[in-house]
DNA sequence: CAAAAGTTGACTGAAACAGTGGGGTATCAG
DNA sequence: CTGATACCCCACTGTTTCAGTCAACTTTTG
């Protein structure tokens, strides 16, 4: 089992998506300005995102991505299986057959495991995430910091400063 | 967040460890027949956990290691937390900071999932491991086909079968 | 058409994992 | 005393994954 960086840069940018899903399409660029993301790895992982039908692409000018079906639907367990291999704690992959074909003495302690995270983690939608009310708050500053490219005209001495930090 | 097979090892070491308490101190060649774990591997391991007191060391001919508690009171987590690093999975290690000194979107999730994950192996014992039937039945065919080298005269020709498999 | 966006693939440095090897040192049986 | 047995310690290595970069596409809109 593993849970890195990958996995919680994946759930992050989903949850960015959904928050602002009310704007119509959202791009990468603004993702990675939001949640100080790669752009490259982003555009990487949102290849398997789409992969797995989390979201769908409109491409071209004010294009971006949407979320592939309703966020109440959308499980942090399947975005996770998206971009990792699995949550899966056992090392034979629930097959019971690590140790030369045999079942090893700790083999139900890790399926256990793996059972506990997947029904936490395939409890929890997008939505439920949305509601809290930290996550609204935190999502607030982060668009006041960024201050909404989107809206006012755009400004070409604060885009420079934006690129160049 | 990271679960791979060095934590895995260390856990059934111990829980072989423990089925073969009664027996004297068990030394790691042992462990390393029944469990199919590369000896210098579990040395590696063991230095670790007797770092962290869960076991102890008896030196010399006959020596080996000893649980260093009671198996009622050796929780599957203290086991990961002293050969891997945690089993924490947010990005901070819990301090709220990962986005530039700032709290990121999905910090609380990533908390809410290792404090389960920590409850769970927390509230699993050593003995609780060996009160399963099933770990029982899989200890004694180890044994079986590992034929017990210590109670009966040692044979030369099968000390050598072993080690050439 | 040109610019904005997504799409794809190859590539990289760093870190961790899983394991090997070789030299120790304490202890006990004979 | 001596040598075998076991733990102890440290340096090293091949492989994999992560996290990220770079460059060259294609599609779509204004
Ligand atoms: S983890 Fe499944 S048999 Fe060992
Ligand atoms: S995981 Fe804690 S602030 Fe991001």
């Amino acid at each position: 089992m593993r849970l890195t960086t990958k996995g919680r840069y994946a759930v992050t940018a989903l949850l960015d998506l959904a928050i602002h899903a009310d704007q119509g399409p959202v791009n990468l660029a603004d993702i990675s300005r939001r949640q100080g993301i790669s752009l490259s790895y982003l555009e990487q992982l949102f290849a398997k995102l789409r992969r797995s039908e989390l979201v769908c692409s409109i491409r071209g000018p004010g294009g971006g991505y949407r979320l592939g079906r309703k966020p109440q639907s959308i499980r942090i367990a399947q975005i996770i299986d998206a971009v990792n291999e699995s949550v899966d704690a056992t090392k034979c992959q629930g097959k019971g057959n690590c140790q030369q074909g045999e079942t090893c003495l700790t083999h139900h302690l890790w399926q256990d495991l793996s059972e506990q995270i997947h029904d936490f983690l395939g409890s929890i939608s997008l939505s439920d995430l949305i509601a809290r009310s930290e996550i609204k708050r935190i999502a607030q500053q982060q668009d006041k910091r960024h201050e909404m490219l989107t809206p006012p005209e755009l400004d070409g001495a604060r885009i420079a400063a934006t690129f160049l930090q």
